[in-house]
DNA sequence: ACCTACATTAGACACGGTCTAAATCTCGTA
DNA sequence: TACGAGATTTAGACCGTGTCTAATGTAGGT
């Protein structure tokens, strides 16, 4: 796990044709910190722990920003929360149905068999798999 | 695409040891109906376009109990709000990007490889493989 | 310094979903 | 038929996530 200076950030803002601002730095340094999957509000409060206040509608700006500029992926299993997460390499989910705990599966090992062809017209996006995991005997 | 009476509708209520109330029926009826996949408050519309007027927290308890029986399934797809599933034979999702859009995948003929083993003391729960799909040159 | 386009902000708002406390229904028992 | 207990339904208040708006701040080019 790298851990990036604010210079690195801007670097990496600045590949993806972002402006790197203050408060874009402060959320990506959120968001690549090795927490793994945050959700919008956990990313509001990391970041005004820091030196740098932002506001909640910077925060929901920035995520959706950094989504369309395919910086970090967006993650539905929760059904009222979405997740992100800086990992945009190619990879599934363990859920933790009990703990809401998100856990990385490489999907380079990963192979799906036995899918339909597409309708006319209609291309992939991204194939996503979760699995839905608990303690047993609960 | 079976048609279900309301006498058939409360025999598959019972079978799953819910009392067949009227609101219930109803909602059963909605969600057996084939219009797929639908959403609680779509339920609600379609149940007070019927005879039987219903409350909003009525769906949302019949539709967690339902849920509980296994009488339904849950789909979880889009950030800001739940579809319902009637088919509860095991099967995963096409999830239409642009217009919301879920379609069945019999998994029957689907296999997954590779996936890694889990931490000790947990089991799988289920395996939800969605994959996102787009018309061509958006 | 000025202009323009972009970025940020507080706070109101929308909406899916939950909670509560009261009303109503169901059904066994007498 | 009447009763009571427990299950069910209900209106409406409430909560939390996320969006919108209109005003303000900021950066870069001339």
């Amino acid at each position: 796990m790298t851990v990036y200076s604010r210079d690195d950030l801007a670097g990496v803002l600045r590949d993806h044709a972002i402006n790197p601002t203050h408060q874009r730095i402060e959320i990506a340094r959120a968001l690549f910190s090795g927490h793994g999957h945050l959700s919008a509000d956990q990313v509001l409060a990391m970041v005004n722990d820091q030196r740098c206040e932002t506001s909640k509608a910077t925060v929901y700006n920035t995520l959706s920003l950094f989504l369309r500029k395919n910086l970090i992926r967006e993650v539905i299993v929760d059904p009222n929360k979405v997740f992100y997460d800086a990992n945009t390499m190619p990879h599934h989910h363990f859920y933790n149905i009990d703990t809401g705990e998100l856990t990385d599966i490489d999907a380079t090992a990963v192979s799906v068999q036995g899918l339909p062809t597409l309708p006319d017209g209609m291309i992939t996006e991204g194939v996503d798999i979760i699995v839905r995991i608990r303690s047993e005997g609960v």
